[in-house]
DNA sequence: CGGTCAATAGTAAACGTTTTCTATCAACAA
DNA sequence: TTGTTGATAGAAAACGTTTACTATTGACCG
């Protein structure tokens, strides 16, 4: 590898004038000394050596993502928002999962510290991954929270309102009056939000809620299932349900479905999170999307901006998704020629 | 940050010593004094500056990944059996698109040789990544190939033939004798693989093949779909169909719904790479995982061999992946109480 | 003409390791 | 006693940068 004394030599200058050019500091070069070491620099495709520079610096372009579980349908588009971001900006970033790993967070946030990352981003699927940001000190972090939220002026956080209110309206939209409501597991904020959504929702359109129609729900397919099953043994049906996420939608079209009901003709359906399952099921369901790439970028951005030390005020940053309309609520967009997603994904 | 120093203080010995002692070198050092230094670089969390020690011995332990696409379904559980292995050696990775990426790939290579990487490993679920591999010089790599089969001695790739029997082999101890058979898109090797395991096994059985119930798909839903509509309009119909992947399966078990039949019980169907849509599915359909995670792992120990310069003879390695037994084949073992295998993942 | 200042460039000291070279000390053989 | 050896540990020199400090100009002003 060629050396920045390589270049100076072969320039005819000293090294401290080479790495002011290159490094683009603010102090005063001249041009044409200026211009013949960028030459030679590109002639000798000199690239400055990263350790060293870190060792000097103390800053190493390099930031530690920190994960739950990067096998998830979630992180690797929110992982993909971040670097999406960070490599446009000459960043890379060191991505651990911490929850499979033997290592406690702990050391997962030392050995990340030996390597001197700018900073962290922590990407929360599912539980709080940074217990010890006592440790991190003066360095700035961003969050990435999917399901819980936490008060934390760095928080990136799906709009959990305006996206289930979207659904709802869009339920209202297509005529429905009678809507049915299956809530997530109570343990989880983004359940309390969802339901907020949907009553003030209601509420706005001056539609009645039915107390007989909402279901406690756990996340899963089976307690979907088990939700409408409660919904629709009621003597008066509802002519939509709306699921807090995917996989309860999931469960309740294999319910009303099972009663002998169509979907959407006798009871529409629409779910939340934009899950595999809700393009893969027979009808396609409806639903809204999480903004995860999105909220991978503007958590990049933040961190970016801080490491650049703007002056900023940070605050809790709400970013909102998408409705994506399928089979399963009965508007005209949802149905597609071929019945099924996947066609427009990998058909040729 | 501790630095080294402050742990030879504390200690009351050299810097000298606790380097030998730390980055256990070979170097003789008494127990007494050994034991001391670990007790004091534990108790002041003392973790050594990756930059310095990068600076002075041109190893980073940093490992670039190169993939096509982490968003996909194999990309993640790959990376995550590669950084289960590099983790748990001390070794970091610097993972990195290039599908969706501005930079071309030779970009990508020379940033991550900037960051003096110690080697490469390539993740190719979809396209072949590694097209300037002549860059890398000297510097070690893996590659993890899903799809296609390139001649490289540094390749992990699946059993395809293997794993193809298996699901073949299945059905056969089942007592089916007329079984279709849904290839994949020509253009991949795998295809070709997959199909002459087909053929191979029910030749081993001693089971006639025939023509009829051949078909040649694209990998898609909707060519699943096409193809068993095309055996199913043949005159004698088989009682199972083999198809190339999952999706494919997906598509023949919606024709064959479509067609008024069973599945289990009229036709059977099994799949392959036990795709999310496999356990999505009314009945769920049985299907042979791909090792994805093992095949991250054996790449990620392959490249710490030749990182450690072991005189080992490079090969070709297949990985074998295991056999998903789900509802749409009929065996005993597919059917659970809840008809879907959601419930073990989920339920709580 | 002497002195201050701005512009530019070089010198050298860090940054935190690893490792070569040197030093100490005890044991032991001659 | 003296020299040799082995075990152990310290001193100091790298590694390739950045940057504080110093040096050399030439311009400008009193």
């Amino acid at each position: 590898m060629v050396t920045i004394r390589e270049v100076a030599e072969t320039a005819g200058v000293s090294i401290a004038t080479v790495s002011r050019v290159l490094s683009n500091s603010s102090y005063p070069v001249s041009d044409s000394t200026r211009s013949i070491i960028q030459q030679v620099a590109q002639n000798l495709e000199y690239s400055p050596n990263r350790a060293a520079r870190s060792l000097r610096t103390d800053r190493s372009t390099l930031v530690g993502v920190i994960l739950d579980n990067l096998v998830s349908a979630w992180s690797p588009i929110i992982i993909r928002g971040i670097q999406d971001v960070l490599h446009k900006n000459g960043y890379f970033s060191l991505v651990v999962n911490i929850a499979w790993e033997l290592h406690s967070q702990a050391d997962v946030l030392r050995d990340l510290l030996a390597h001197s990352v700018d900073g962290f981003i922590f990407v929360e699927t599912w539980h709080p991954v940074h217990d010890r940001l006592e440790m991190l000190n003066q360095k700035p972090y961003s969050i990435v929270h999917r399901l819980f939220h936490q008060s934390d002026p760095y928080s990136i956080i799906p709009d959990e309102f305006h996206n289930s209110a979207a659904v709802v309206e869009h339920l209202i939209g297509l005529n429905h009056r009678k809507i049915a409501y299956i809530a997530g597991d109570e343990d989880y904020f983004s359940s309390h939000q969802r339901l907020a959504a949907f009553k003030s929702t209601m509420q706005s359109a001056g539609i009645k809620i039915h107390h007989n129609w909402m279901a406690k729900g756990k996340w899963t397919v089976p307690s979907g299932y088990k939700c409408a099953n409660q919904i629709l043994s009621q003597d008066s049906l509802p002519t939509a349900i709306v699921a807090a996420n995917d996989l309860l939608a999931y469960g309740a079209l294999l319910a009303v479905q099972d009663k002998g009901l169509r979907v959407p003709d006798d009871v529409a359906i629409v779910g939340y999170d934009n899950d595999v399952v809700a393009r893969a099921s027979n009808p396609t369901i409806t639903t809204v999307t999480l903004p995860l790439f999105e909220m991978g970028q503007v958590a990049a951005e933040n961190l970016l901006c801080q490491l650049q030390s703007s002056e900023r005020e940070y605050a809790e940053q709400l970013i909102p998704g998408e409705l994506i309309v399928r089979q399963s609520c009965g508007a005209p967009e949802g149905v597609s020629v071929f019945a099924r997603d996947f066609e427009r994904e990998t058909a040729e």
